[in-house]
DNA sequence: GTCTATAATTCGATAGAC
DNA sequence: GTCTATCGAATTATAGAC
């Protein structure tokens, strides 16, 4: 019942992709709009998590009809799973000095959390969205444990991983949810060289 | 406006306990009930979170009507702040040898998580709720942190709290709401010897 | 393509009978 | 003390005019 309604919508907004006059189907013209109600909604489940952002609010901020926000994505859901998409763009980190590979890898980690709002969502969301919490660990298990698992030494890898995952889990959780004072308090090139070396001491 | 409307409602509650002839008063006759309410709304609190947990949910668990849960604690914020009220039981980590400390901390913050549904409830509410995120960071404030400070060496004591509270935080968060495989896959002795380590490490 | 209008639920909270 | 009944507001989602 409810699939099939899903995918009536989804059959709808295709339809509204126009086509040429040779049946060539062309970017719908207001992709801008498709993409300022993406952009936006990043912004507010970041901000608000999942189930505090309305579909409303994210027509509002998008400066377009609440109803426009369903018409290109269907429903909510739908909506949280497009905003949720992400690419970690993980370093190689075996492309550098052993040394330096505990600090690169929360260097980046800090740098991608502070790039934009997606990873930020997910994280606040995990808690009570279920989707929000298989996609995250879905990102970690995917992308980033993979390139960790490359640079690990042979013997324990599978606690090494672990250990390395909280020690992340921890920076992050600590840094932008919680936002701990004492946290907080360290800057961020102090940050990098003491979680680094936390991480480094896991890699060797 | 609203807080008149709260406090009357409070007001309403408190003459709903009888008094003796004599005047005196007695507990609620129905405490059974209003603690029985207290432990569903901590289950389910703990299960959904708080936006997806519902008045006529927690009714419906302790078996009584919804009207009763507001009735004995005045709104949905109250009976949160009701359920998320902790005491962590910190341990003296000063009467212990220093090479047991780090391990013992682990063991204990695994206990208490384990031990009861508020703590869960509380992290995974943090990331939606503001008022279980400022819960949180004050039972780790005024309860953890003092504990821990007592016993970290003179020098960087700020930063090493701070790596020591991120280290935890991995731990609850990788194990309670992520649940990620890589750390589930470790038995609990393994866990708290290694991360026992890890903060053993920033205690000396 | 964008909007108005509204259907269909669901929720927190209240009033009042017994 | 417990329940029935209901209000008022907010939500997702849909239908249809332009």
């Amino acid at each position: 019942m409810r699939m099939q309604a899903d995918v009536c919508k989804r059959l709808v907004a295709f339809r509204a992709w126009p086509t040429d006059s040779d049946g060539v189907s062309k970017p719908l013209r207001s992709q801008p709009t498709r993409d300022r109600i993406l952009a936006e909604a990043r912004r507010l489940f970041a901000e608000h998590g999942y189930e505090r952002t309305t579909i409303r609010a994210v027509g509002a901020a998008a400066e377009v009809n609440p109803s426009m926000v369903l018409r290109y994505y269907g429903s909510k859901e739908d909506l949280f799973a497009a905003a949720a998409t992400i690419n970690f763009h993980m370093p190689d980190l075996a492309a550098l000095p052993h040394e330096q590979r505990g600090e690169a890898l929360v260097r980046h980690i800090l740098d991608r959390w502070d790039a934009g709002d997606q990873l930020p969502a997910l994280l606040r969301a995990a808690g009570t969205h279920e989707a929000a919490r298989r996609r995250l660990t879905e990102v970690i298990e995917q992308q980033a444990a993979p390139a960790i698992w490359r640079v690990l030494p042979d013997d324990g890898r599978q606690v090494r991983l672990a250990m390395i995952v909280m020690q992340i889990a921890g920076l992050v959780l600590s840094r932008y949810v919680l936002r701990h004072a004492s946290v907080m308090h360290i800057d961020r090139t102090e940050l990098v060289q003491r979680v680094g070396a936390a991480v480094q001491s896991h890699l060797q």
